[in-house]
DNA sequence: CGCGAATGTTTACGATGCAAACATGGCGAT
DNA sequence: ATCGCCATGTTTGCATCGTAAACATTCGCG
C-alpha cells in the first residue's frame, strides 16, 4: 500500500484521480460529520470527501464498516482521555477523575459516543469489543490500586457499569430534568462517590 | 398482498376504510417488530398494520413520534417488571431483584430498550423523561427502605446508573468476551452487589 | 512501453421518510 | 332521510440512502 516515493499531498495540486489516501480522508470526513453532530450516511461522507458515493467502497465493505472504523477511533480517543485524567489527578482521586472524564468525553462527543457503544456490532466487532475492554482495563487499573480492599472483578465490573450507565444517561438528557448540567454541578462527581463510598469531597 | 392482518377484536368484517383504532394498531405492529428484532420503518408498521404507507401519518406527526410512543410504552413495561420483580423478591433481595429484572428486561428486548433510553428526544420527549423517572422512583423507593443508612439521592442516581449500565453493557455485548451470558452466569447480580457492598449470595 | 490491479466514477435499483392532492365514508345539522 | 363537513386513508411524487454492476483512470511493475 504505502510507498517510498510520497508525492502525498500538495497544497496546490488539483484532487487527482486517486485520492491518495482515501481510507483516512473519509476516517476525518466522519469524525467531522459526527462532531458537527450529525449522524454520518455513507454518501455524506463522500461528498465531505470529496468524492462520488461508492468510492468509500474500495476502502470500507459497507457503510457499517466505516462507522465501525470510527467507533474504534472513538474508543481508543476515550481511553486517552481516560489515561490523562487518571495521570493528572490528585492522590487517591484518580477513580473519580476518570468517571468524570468518561462522562465528560460522552458529552463532548454525544453521537460518536453512541456510535462507540451503539449497535456497533459489524465487522470490526471483535475489534470493538477488545478496544472497550482496554478502556475498561484502565479504570480497573486505576481501581486496583486506590481500592484494593474492596476489588474484586465483578466490583470493576460494576464500577465501569456505573460510569457508563451515567454518561448514557447524561447524554440521552435523561436527568435533563433533575438537573440540567449534571456534569457541571458535580452530580456526575457525587453519584460516582456515593457509589464507592469515599465522601470526601474536598471542594 | 392483502391478509387479513390480525385483527385483535373484529369478527369477520373486510378492512374497512377506516380501520377503527388505527393508531392502537400501529403501535402494536411496531412492538411485534421490534419484537421480532428488527427496527421498526414507517412503511414496514403501515404495511404490518394493513394500511398506506401515509396513514400513520393521520395519527403520529412523523416516525420519531411513532417510535417515541412505542418507547413509553416499553418503559411502562419495564416499570411493571420492576414492581413485580419487587414485590416477588424475599426480604431485603427487592433492589437486587430490581436490577436483575431490569437487565433482563433489556435483555428480552433489546431494540426496544435501545428505542426507550436512546435518541428517543423527539415529540413526546418530555413523556419519556417523566416516564424514566416513574421507572427510577420504583427502585428508589426501595433502596431507601433497604439501604436507609447509605441513602442519598446521589446514591439512588448512581444505584440507577449502575443498572443501567449494565443493562447497556449486556445488550450491546460488550461483555461478551468477558461472559457470553452475563445474566445467567449471575455475573450482573454479583456486579451489583458488589456496588452495593452486600455480599450475601445466599444462593 | 505495456498491461494488470488498484482505485474512482457512473448508472441504476429498491427502500425509506415525507409533502401534496385526492378519495371515502361516518355523522351531525337540516 | 338527505346533505355536507371533515377525520381518516390512499395515491403520487420527490429527495435521500445503501449498494450492486459496469465502466474509466491511473499506479507501478514487468
Amino acid at each position: 500500500m504505502r510507498q517510498g516515493t510520497d508525492r502525498a499531498v500538495s497544497e496546490l495540486e488539483k484532487p487527482a484521480y486517486h485520492h491518495g489516501d482515501l481510507r483516512a480522508a473519509l476516517l476525518d470526513a466522519a469524525l467531522a460529520l459526527l462532531a458537527e453532530g450529525q449522524e454520518p450516511s455513507l454518501r455524506a461522507v463522500a461528498r465531505r470527501a470529496g468524492v462520488s458515493p461508492m468510492a468509500p467502497y474500495r476502502h470500507y465493505a459497507d457503510r457499517e464498516a466505516l462507522l465501525a472504523a470510527v467507533a474504534l477511533r472513538g474508543i481508543e480517543g476515550l481511553k486517552v482521555a481516560l489515561e490523562a485524567a487518571d495521570a493528572a489527578a490528585a492522590p487517591g482521586e484518580a477513580v473519580i477523575a476518570q468517571a468524570v472524564a468518561y462522562v465528560r468525553y460522552a458529552c463532548d462527543h454525544p453521537v460518536l459516543f453512541r456510535l462507540m457503544f451503539g449497535p456497533a456490532r459489524p465487522t470490526v466487532e471483535h475489534g470493538i469489543c477488545a478496544a472497550a475492554q482496554d478502556v475498561k482495563d484502565v479504570l480497573l487499573t486505576r481501581l486496583a490500586r486506590e481500592a484494593p480492599d474492596r476489588f474484586t472483578p465483578d466490583f470493576a465490573l460494576g464500577c465501569w457499569s456505573t460510569i457508563h450507565g451515567l454518561a448514557q444517561l447524561v447524554i440521552e438528557g435523561l436527568l435533563a430534568e433533575t438537573d440540567p448540567d449534571p456534569l457541571g454541578s458535580g452530580m456526575v462527581e457525587r453519584a460516582v462517590r456515593a457509589m464507592l463510598g469515599c465522601p470526601e469531597s474536598r471542594v
